[in-house]
DNA sequence: ACCCAGGTGGCCC
DNA sequence: GGGCCACATGGG
């Protein structure tokens, strides 16, 4: 099968279709609230999610995951808190920025997700210092059910790999995502899930390509 | 003892 | 706009 025999939007949900019917669903984000979405992604930075499970759990256990009280947290504490996670002391920091900016100028996660347009809610959070682009489209399709596609280093890596150019940098790979799938929020949230799997299943830096199913419409697979 | 994980910012060119 | 580096813990 060829890329240029039908439609790009149909391969896509091909390719969706093959990964839930392998992996199932994966119901991401798996949180209690809004804020422990944005925690969560923040701690993930290059990190496995068995760690930030290990932080969040701390940080529940002492009654800590919301937003007023990192702000009023010890820094230490925090730090000593979320240690699991590694890069302990930067995403403290991180977490206290983020807390604080919405704390002081919103009052509330709610709010802030009301307050103004997706592109706008993203350009704003971009703006703090260290959420970047994949943190603030996590933290804005699963924590505020917006509809922006997440791009990981998986999917750069695997959909490289497919004989098709679909962008250079994130904005123009997310473009391309966002313009070739149906603007549905399950699919957008399901689909971003699902490529972290099979990434993690196959696509790791050691890629396993005879395994992957999606290997025959791969460029990778064929060498 | 390696290698890597659901990135980001800073610095360089 | 891209290439390289520090950041750090825990699991394979």
């Amino acid at each position: 099968m060829k890329w240029e025999d039908k439609d790009i939007n149909s391969y896509l949900m091909e390719i969706y279709s093959l990964l839930l019917n392998e992996f199932g669903k994966q119901n991401w984000w798996p949180a209690d609230s809004k804020f422990e979405v944005c925690v969560g992604a923040i701690l993930t930075q290059m990190t496995s999610w068995k760690n930030v499970e290990k932080a969040i759990n701390n940080l529940k256990n002492e009654n800590l995951l919301k937003l007023e009280k990192i702000t009023q947290l010890n820094q230490k504490r925090l730090e000593d808190l979320i240690k699991p996670s590694g890069f302990y002391k930067q995403k403290a920091r991180r977490l206290k920025r983020f807390s604080n900016y919405i704390y002081k100028n919103y009052g509330c996660l709610e709010t802030f997700f009301k307050s103004k347009e997706t592109s706008q809610l993203r350009e704003e959070l971009l703006q703090i210092k260290g959420i970047g682009e994949e943190t603030v489209d996590s933290i804005l399709l699963y924590g505020g059910d917006k509809l922006t596609f997440v791009i990981d280093a998986y999917t750069k890596r695997i959909f490289k790999g497919l004989e098709i150019e679909i962008g250079k940098n994130y904005e123009e790979i997310k473009a391309w995502f966002e313009k070739e799938l149906p603007r549905n929020l399950e699919i957008y949230k399901e689909f971003h899930a699902l490529i972290v799997e099979l990434g993690k299943r196959y696509c790791k830096t050691e890629p396993e390509c005879e395994k992957c199913p999606i290997n025959y419409l791969c460029e990778e697979s064929k060498v």
